[in-house]
RNA sequence: GGCACCAUAGCCAAGCGGUAAGGCAGAGGUCUGCAAAACCUUCAUCCCCGGUUCGAUUCCGGGUGGUGCCUCCA
């Protein structure tokens, strides 16, 4: 598989460094808040990611991390006069919510900063032996950003370049504007742990290096996140990291282009975000993991309550694809049909198809219309009896791919109420003695309470609207 | 100022050297009591100007327009 590397900023072949395994750090939350779909992208492509991969046959160790432990949700702690643990706890459980609605495959592991201080500590006292980091007199630590000569390889910046525009704060006790803390002194009020330099906290930046490499080794595969954080946070990660332990850190590094609307970046500090959870109100969850899907991850793209509606129906598109061949596999052609070889030979050439895209760099927009194409295809041939052989191959191939994609993965309720149900039965009836009329108010009452009539050769079926 | 990215039909979106996947919407048709679903048909020459090439949407140069990072941010 080919996948693009920020790095070297070409796709490059995909070798693990250990055969066959595939350790990945994704940039997970900073639980202070719902995700919007902005942050719900990095989430969704990754996992399909990490599923692919799978698929493929490796075994993917895959750490994503809860930041439970930063200004943000100290703030939102001291606003509603709680605690940061409480404020924590809360928004890693409604992640988890939000993350099962999209078909997010929980991670391997999913490291908490606060559960990590130790290593924390341990990896700046390292710096700090190395010289690549200071003690500042109020607790702070930095590290020292031009000890680590190879600073901005990742994003492409020099390091005077980034010099002339570094702002400079005057609070902070740095001795180059470039320098990052990696240990906070606790300032009144605040959450800390004790440490060589005093209470304090970790920085950002240093504990998804720590977490990372503790659970993943000192060099791993893939470290993916949203394009934002190539800079500063991903750039830091690889200095500390680094300069730590003289091995390279991450050997790909894959970044997700942004969610916009109306061509402006979605972010919480802009205030144009929309939260999943309140998406997930009006629409199964799954179609907007579908509409992410639907563009190729490292390209930007606009989000609008059009598109979502859109994808919606392409979803029942593939639904009723699904259930079609349910249907048909309940009853199969006694014997196999003239028309089954051909179709059974052409699965493996959509699979091919689909495999070749998912291998580019994860174009699960390309492979999506491999997924139609399918469709369309099987739609035609479950039109009538068929083999059951040819249409094992298709549900097969349909699992596979729906379970990759994360589509089609909620269960969907069955059974529908007996009063549904009667309903139903009466409209048949009804149609059988030609009532056009009654039938058709039946299917307006039907409609009233949520369900749609679909007549068929095998009598009426109930879809849920 | 530095570093990147993008520009394909009404709306999304692949393709990236040989004459444009797919989805949504639209039009016509088959099926149906009607509908729905499904299927069939139909719907673009790829921002502009140069260049390279037998041939460019696809490569190069120059425009124009839009976005992001350089500060917390997926």
């Amino acid at each position: 598989m080919q996948v693009y590397n920020t790095m070297t900023r070409k796709k490059e072949e995909l070798v693990p460094l250990t055969p066959g395994v595939i350790r990945m750090y994704v940039c997970g939350p900073t639980v202070y808040n719902f995700f919007h779909i902005g942050n719900a992208r990095p989430f969704v492509v990754f996992d399909t990611l990490r599923r692919y991969l799978e698929y493929k046959g490796y075994k993917v160790v895959l750490a994503q991390n809860f930041t439970d432990i930063d200004d943000k949700l100290i703030n939102r702690a001291n606003a509603e006069g709680t605690t940061v643990p409480e404020i924590a706890e809360r928004y890693i459980k409604e992640y988890y919510r939000d993350a099962d609605a999209l078909s997010i495959e929980r991670a391997t592991v999913n490291p908490r900063a606060t559960e990590h201080v130790d290593e924390i500590i341990a990896l700046v006292e390292t710096l700090i032996g190395r010289g690549h980091a200071y003690a500042a007199d109020n607790g702070d630590v930095y590290f020292s950003v031009r000890s680590y000569p190879e600073y901005g390889k990742l994003s492409g910046q020099s390091i005077d370049d980034l010099e002339s525009g570094a702002r400079i704060d005057p609070t902070e006790h740095k001795r180059d504007p470039l320098d990052f803390a990696v240990w906070k002194g606790a300032k009144p009020g605040e959450p800390s742990w004790e440490s060589p330099w005093g209470k304090g906290r970790p920085g950002w930046h240093i504990e998804c290096s720590a977490m990372s490499m503790n659970i993943l080794g000192e060099t791993f595969d893939i470290h993916a996140g949203g394009q934002d954080l190539v800079f500063p946070h991903h750039e830091n990660e690889i200095a500390q990291s680094e300069a730590a332990t003289g091995k390279p850190f991450a050997r790909y590094w894959m970044h997700n282009g942004y969610i916009n609307i109306n061509n402006e970046k979605m972010s919480k500090s802009l205030g144009n975000f929309l939260l999943v959870r309140d998406i997930a109100k009006e629409f199964d969850l799954e179609a907007v993991r579908l509409f992410l899907l639907g563009a190729q991850y490292r390209n930007p793209v606009n989000f609008s309550r059009e598109l979502i509606e859109q994808a919606d129906t392409a979803l029942s598109r593939i639904r009723t694809a699904r259930e079609r061949l349910d249907d048909a596999m309940k009853k199969p052609a006694e014997a196999p049909d003239p028309e089954d070889a051909a179709f059974l030979a052409s699965v493996p050439e959509f699979r091919a198809r689909w495999e070749e895209a998912m291998d580019d760099d994860l174009n699960t927009a390309d492979a999506l219309g491999v997924l139609f194409d399918f469709t369309r295809s099987l739609n035609s041939f479950v039109s009538e009896p068929r083999g059951i052989e040819a249409l094992e191959a298709a549900d097969a191939f349909m699992k596979d791919v729906c379970r990759v994609m994360g589509l089609l993965q909620h269960r969907r309720e069955e059974e529908f109420p007996l009063e549904a149900l009667a309903l139903l039965a009466q409209r048949g009836a009804a149609r059988a003695a030609r009532d056009w009329a009654r039938a058709d108010a039946i299917r307006e009452e039907l409609k009233a309470l949520g369900f749609a009539v679909e007549d068929g050769k095998d009598g009426a079926k109930l879809k849920r609207l």
